[in-house]
RNA sequence: GGAGAAAUGGCAGAGUGGUCGAAUGCGGCAGUCUUGAAAACUGUUGAGGGUCACACCUCCGGGGGUUCGAAUCCCUCUUUCUCCGCCA
C-alpha cells in the first residue's frame, strides 16, 4: 500500500510511473487526496469535540466533589450533546478511512525506474542467459511421460485422492524432491539465511499484510470454518513474522529461508501449458525473504539473484533471467527478476523463481519499521524470492538430464539422493 | 472438549468509577563521582495521530455497551496458565 504522504508529494511522477503498468492513477489519486483531506479535517473536528467533552467531564467531577449537584446536572446536558456530535463525527471518520483504504488497496506499487514498459510477458527484458541446452536424443520425452515411464510421479493417483493438480511422488521421484529441498535449504543457510518452518495456514490479518487480501482472495484456499487460508507461498507467514514490529537498525538485514508446500487454486487456468508439473494446486517451494534498510535493498535484490544463479549453475540447468515489464509486474512489486529454466523436451521456458523488491509497499501495510541510529522511525524494505520452486526444477532435471539409459542425477545432488540415476 | 484463573508500558508488577497515560522495581539513555570501569547518586525514558513548535486527541489483549466520566462495571471474542479428558 502506498503512503498517502508520498502520493501527495509525488503525484505527477507516480502517475507517470504507473503508466508503465498500464494503470491510470489520475482519478484514483485525486480521490485519495480528497479523502485524506476529509479524513484529517474530520479527525481534527472530532479531537476538538472530545477535548471539550473531556474538559467538562472533569469539571462535573469537581462539582460533585464540592456538592454542587444542580450545576453538575446542568453541565451533563451539554456533554450529552457533545456526545452526539462526536458519535456522528467518528462514524464519518471511520467511513472516510475505510473508503481511503479501499482506494489505496487498489493502487499497485510504483515500478522502479529501470522497469521496462510493456503490456505482457512478451515485453519482459532478457538480461542474462547461461548454460548449454543439451542435445537430446531423438524421441526425447516431456517430464510427464518420463514420470510415467520410470514410475516416479503419479498424476492419476493424486486425481483419485484429491483432484487434478495434486500429484503423488513416488520412490526415486519422492527422494529426488526431498533431496532438492534439503540442497536448496543448505545453500541458503550457507549464504547466511536463517531457516524457518512456518505454519501452513494463516489468518486474514496476515493475508492483508502481504497483500494477498483483498485483491487475490480467490487464489487462496479458504478454510471457512476457522477463517484461515492455506498459504500460497512461504512469503506470507515468513514476512508476517515482522508485522507490527519496530526493529532496531542493528537487527537489519534480516534474511530468512523456509521450505513449505504452497497451495493455489489457480482458478480458470487449465489447458495445454499446465500439463504435468507445469502448474499445480499444491507444490513445494523454498523461499528466501529479506528485510532491509531502504538504502541497501537493491544491492540485496542483486544478492538474491546471485544466490539463485549459483544454485542453477551448480545444477547445470540452462536458464535465463528476465526483468519483468510493467504489464507483467506483480501488484506489490517495484522490481522483479524472473528465472526460467529451459525445458528441452517441451521446447519452452519454465518459470522457476521470481525475486522481487517490494520497497515499502508491504512494510506500510505490515507496519514493519525500524528505528535509525538517531531515533527516527522508518519503514523497512521487504524482498523475497524463490530458491526454488520444486516442480519445475524437477521437470527441468527430468527433461534435460534424460538419456537412453535413464535420467542422470545432477552431480551436486547425488550426496543428497544417494543414487545417481533413475532407471 | 469440560472446569477455573488471568491478559496493564522493553520486562516484572501495583492500580476496582473522577487530574491514571498509569505507582514501584528492573532494564535503557544522560549526568555526577572515577585515570577508566563497576558501584552509588541525580535526572530522564511507552506508542500512534496532530502541530513550525505547543495545545489537543487516541491507546491498559480485540470488539461492543453502561456512565457526564472506564485500566477499573457489563456483554462478547481471542489468547495464555492450572486441573481433567483426548491424542501424534
Amino acid at each position: 500500500m502506498l503512503q498517502v504522504a508520498n502520493i501527495r508529494a509525488n503525484k505527477e511522477a507516480y502517475i507517470e510511473a504507473l503508466k508503465k503498468r498500464n494503470f491510470d492513477a489520475e482519478q484514483l489519486f485525486s480521490e485519495v487526496l480528497d479523502l485524506d483531506e476529509t479524513r484529517r479535517s474530520t479527525q481534527a473536528e472530532l479531537d476538538e469535540t472530545l477535548a471539550e467533552s473531556n474538559k467538562l467531564s472533569k469539571e462535573i467531577g469537581l462539582m460533585f466533589k464540592n456538592g454542587e449537584h444542580q450545576k453538575a446536572n446542568l453541565l451533563k446536558e451539554k456533554t450529552s450533546e457533545l456526545k452526539e456530535t462526536s458519535k456522528s463525527l467518528s462514524e464519518k471518520l471511520a467511513d472516510t478511512t475505510a473508503a481511503l483504504n479501499r482506494h489505496l488497496y487498489n493502487i499497485p506499487n510504483i515500478p522502479n525506474a529501470i522497469v521496462p514498459a510493456g503490456a505482457s510477458e512478451e515485453d519482459n527484458e532478457e538480461i542474462f542467459k547461461e548454460g548449454e541446452v543439451p542435445q537430446l536424443a531423438e524421441g526425447a520425452l516431456p517430464h510427464w511421460e518420463l514420470a510415467k515411464k520410470y514410475d516416479i510421479i503419479d498424476f492419476e493417483l493424486g486425481n483419485k485422492i484429491t483432484g487434478a493438480g495434486f500429484p503423488v511422488y513416488k520412490g526415486k521421484g519422492a527422494r529426488l524432491q526431498r533431496a532438492l529441498i534439503a540442497y536448496f535449504l543448505d545453500k541458503n543457510v550457507a549464504a547466511g539465511y536463517t531457516e524457518y518452518q512456518m505454519p501452513l495456514l494463516v489468518n486474514d490479518a496476515s493475508g492483508y499484510g502481504t497483500g494477498q487480501l483483498p485483491d487475490k482472495e480467490g487464489q487462496m484456499y479458504h478454510v471457512t470454518e476457522d477463517n484461515l487460508y492455506l498459504i500460497p507461498t512461504a512469503e506470507v507467514p515468513v514476512t508476517n513474522m515482522f508485522r507490527d514490529e519496530m526493529l532496531a537498525e542493528s537487527d537489519l538485514p534480516i534474511a530468512c529461508t523456509g521450505y513449505t508446500p504452497c497451495f493455489r487454486r489457480e482458478a480458470g487456468s487449465y489447458g495445454a501449458h499446465v500439463r504435468g508439473l507445469n502448474r499445480l494446486h499444491q507444490f513445494d517451494k523454498v523461499e528466501i525473504v529479506r528485510i532491509e534498510k531502504p538504502e541497501d535493498s537493491y544491492a540485496a535484490l542483486d544478492g538474491m539473484v546471485e544466490q539463485v544463479k549459483d544454485i542453477l549453475r551448480e545444477l547445470k540447468l540452462p536458464y535465463r533471467i528476465l526483468r519483468l515489464c510493467g504489464g507483467d509486474l506483480g501488484f506489490t512489486s517495484a522490481l522483479t527478476y524472473d528465472f526460467e529454466v529451459f525445458s528441452t523436451a517441451q521446447d519452452r521456458w519454465l518459470e522457476i523463481s521470481s525475486c522481487s523488491n517490494f520497497e515499502t509497499f508491504q512494510a506500510n501495510r505490515l507496519k514493519l519499521r525500524y528505528k535509525t541510529a538517531d531515533g527516527k522511525k522508518q519503514l523497512a524494505h521487504t524482498l523475497n524470492g524463490s530458491s526454488l520452486a520444486l516442480p519445475r526444477v524437477l521437470a527441468g532435471i527430468l527433461e534435460n538430464y534424460q538419456t537412453p539409459e535413464g535420467i542422470k542425477i545432477p552431480e551436486v545432488l547425488v550426496p543428497y539422493t544417494g543414487f545417481d540415476m533413475i532407471d
